[in-house]
DNA sequence: TCTTTCGGTTCAATATATGAACCTTAGCTT
DNA sequence: AAGCTAAGGTTCATATATTGAACCGAAAGA
C-alpha cells in the first residue's frame, strides 16, 4: 500500500477510537512501527487531521476535516437537505433515524436523529454500517449495478449476530424484494433486538449516493408498524432525492424545468 | 516535503478550487507531476478524500471529511454550539457573521450566517483567514502566546488592500488594543470596503480554538456601531466559551459546579 | 529501588515515489 | 478529413523518501 494509503488508514483508524489515544496503542491498532506511525501522525497534524494534547500527548481527530466537510456541503448539500426530513421522519416514526453517506466503498453514518422513547435504538455518528447486515446497507446495494452487488456478496460476510444473514443465495433475494418494494427491512442484522428499514438516496436512474433509515427496538417492531416506517422511509428518501439532484438539474439546465 | 504532506496539500488545493478540476488542471495548481497528482488522486478516491466524476472525469472534493467533521463534532461540537449564537448575533447586528476554527496553523471559516440585507458581506465558507488581514485574525492572534504572534510577524505580510497593515510594528500595537479591548476591529484589511469586528473562542487562559466574527459594508459602520457589533461578538464569543470550556469541566469534574 | 512502558529519535537498508516519455482519445483548426 | 493540440492516463529506470530495530530519557508501576 502508498504511503498515502496508510496514512489515510491511520487517520481512519483514529477516528474509530473511542478516544483519544497514545502513540503507542495507535501504532498497535494500526499494525505500524512506532517511528512510522509518528512520523505519520506529524505530519497528518501539520495538515490540521489530526491534534495532539499538549499536556496529554495524545492524538485526536483534528480540526481540517471540518473545514473540507463545510465546502463539500455547499457544493452538495447532503446534510442540511436531508437533516429535516429525517427530523420530520424521525418524529413521525418515533424512532430513531439515521443518514448515511458513501464514501471509499463503505456506507458511513452522518447523521442521526435519536427516538424521543426511553427505549430507543442508539446509533453512533461515524460508524461504518455493513452493506450485509443493516437495512442501509440493503437498501443502498439493492438499488447499485449488479457488479457491486456481486464484489460485496464474493467477500467473506460476517455474522454480527445468530441472525445475520450471510447467504449470498439468500442476501440475493432479499435485494431483489427490497428493489421491488422500494425499502430494505433487516432484522438482527447488526445487533439482536433492533429491526430497521431503510430506502436509497439517489438521482434517478443512478448509483445511490447514501440511505435514510429507522431503526427500532424489535419489541416494537410489528409486521405493520414496519411497514408503515418502510414507506415513510421511502418517502423521506424519494423528497431528499429530489431535493438534492432535481433542483441541480435546474441549476444546470434552466430550460428543463421553468417554473418548477 | 513527505509524501504525505504534499498529498494533504494537494487536498486543500482541490479544496479551494472554485469548481470541480481536471487532472492537468490539479497538477499544474500544486505543482506536481501528471503522473504524481493521478498517483495521489486515485489514492486519495480509495479512502473518499476525491471524488472523480465518472463522465466528466473531473475530480472534486470526497464525502470522507465530512464522516470524519461529524465525529469531531460529536467530540468538541463547535458548531453546533457556536452557530445559534452566530446567527442571534447575525440578527442583533443585521449583518453577515462568520465563525473560523484554527487548523494546520491557519484560521479557517466554518460557518456563515448571512445577514438579511440586500447589501451585505459576503465570506465564503472554507475560505482562509490571514491572521493580520481579518479582523478574526487579529482578534484570534491578539490572544495567543507572545511566540505565535513573532511568527506570524516575522513572516512576510501581504498586502490585499492598500490599507492593510502590514508593518509588524502597527500591528503590534493593533494585537494589544485588540487584547485590552476584548476584540478585534479591521477596516479593509482584506476587501475594500468592509469593516469587520472579532472575538477569539477560548478556554480561559488558553490559547484560542478560533473567533466569531461580523463583517459590515463600511457605509454602515459608523465609530458607534463598530463599538456596538464589537461588544455583541465579544459577548457572543464569551458565551460559545463558556458553553464549550465550562461544560467540558464539570463533565470531567462533577464536583467542581453541583447543579450548574 | 528496579522494571516496564511511555513518547520520541536515529540511521543504514530498502522499499517507494518520481517524472520524462509514451499511448490513446477528444476536440479544434485548417 | 487530415493535422494539430491538449486532454486523461500509463510505464519503468532512476532517485529519493520510507522504514524499523535499536536507542534515549522520562515517568509510571511493582
Amino acid at each position: 500500500m502508498s504511503t498515502i494509503g496508510k496514512a489515510l488508514t491511520l487517520l481512519d483508524t483514529i477516528s474509530r477510537l473511542e478516544k483519544e489515544a497514545g502513540l503507542s496503542d495507535i501504532a498497535r491498532h494500526c499494525g505500524l512501527d512506532k517511528a512510522t506511525t509518528r512520523r505519520f501522525l506529524v505530519e497528518l497534524e501539520k495538515h490540521g487531521f489530526v491534534e495532539q494534547d499538549p499536556e496529554t500527548r495524545r492524538y485526536r481527530l483534528g480540526g481540517a476535516p471540518v473545514r473540507l466537510a463545510r465546502i463539500r456541503e455547499t457544493r452538495f448539500p447532503y446534510l442540511s437537505v436531508a437533516t429535516p426530513f429525517a427530523r420530520e421522519l424521525a418524529s413521525l416514526a418515533g424512532e430513531t433515524v439515521h443518514l448515511s453517506e458513501y464514501a471509499a466503498g463503505r456506507l458511513s453514518t452522518v447523521h442521526v436523529e435519536d427516538s424521543q422513547r426511553a427505549h430507543r435504538v442508539i446509533v453512533d455518528v461515524g460508524s461504518i454500517l455493513p452493506f450485509h447486515a443493516t437495512a442501509s446497507g440493503l437498501g443502498f446495494l439493492a438499488f447499485c449495478p449488479p457488479k457491486d452487488i456481486d464484489a460485496v456478496l464474493s467477500a467473506p460476510l460476517e455474522a454480527f449476530t445468530d441472525q445475520t444473514l450471510t447467504d449470498p443465495a439468500i442476501l440475493r433475494q432479499t435485494l431483489s424484494e427490497t428493489l421491488r418494494r422500494g425499502y430494505s427491512i433487516c432484522h438482527h442484522g447488526l445487533e439482536t433486538g433492533v429491526v430497521s428499514v431503510a430506502a436509497p438516496i439517489r438521482a434517478p436512474g443512478s448509483t445511490p449516493v447514501g440511505a435514510i433509515a429507522v431503526a427500532a427496538p424489535a419489541t416494537r417492531a410489528e409486521k405493520e408498524t414496519v411497514e408503515q416506517m418502510g414507506r415513510a422511509a421511502m418517502t423521506a428518501a424519494r423528497r431528499i432525492s429530489e431535493r438534492l439532484f432535481g433542483l441541480e438539474q435546474v441549476a444546470a439546465d434552466p430550460l428543463a424545468r421553468r417554473a418548477g
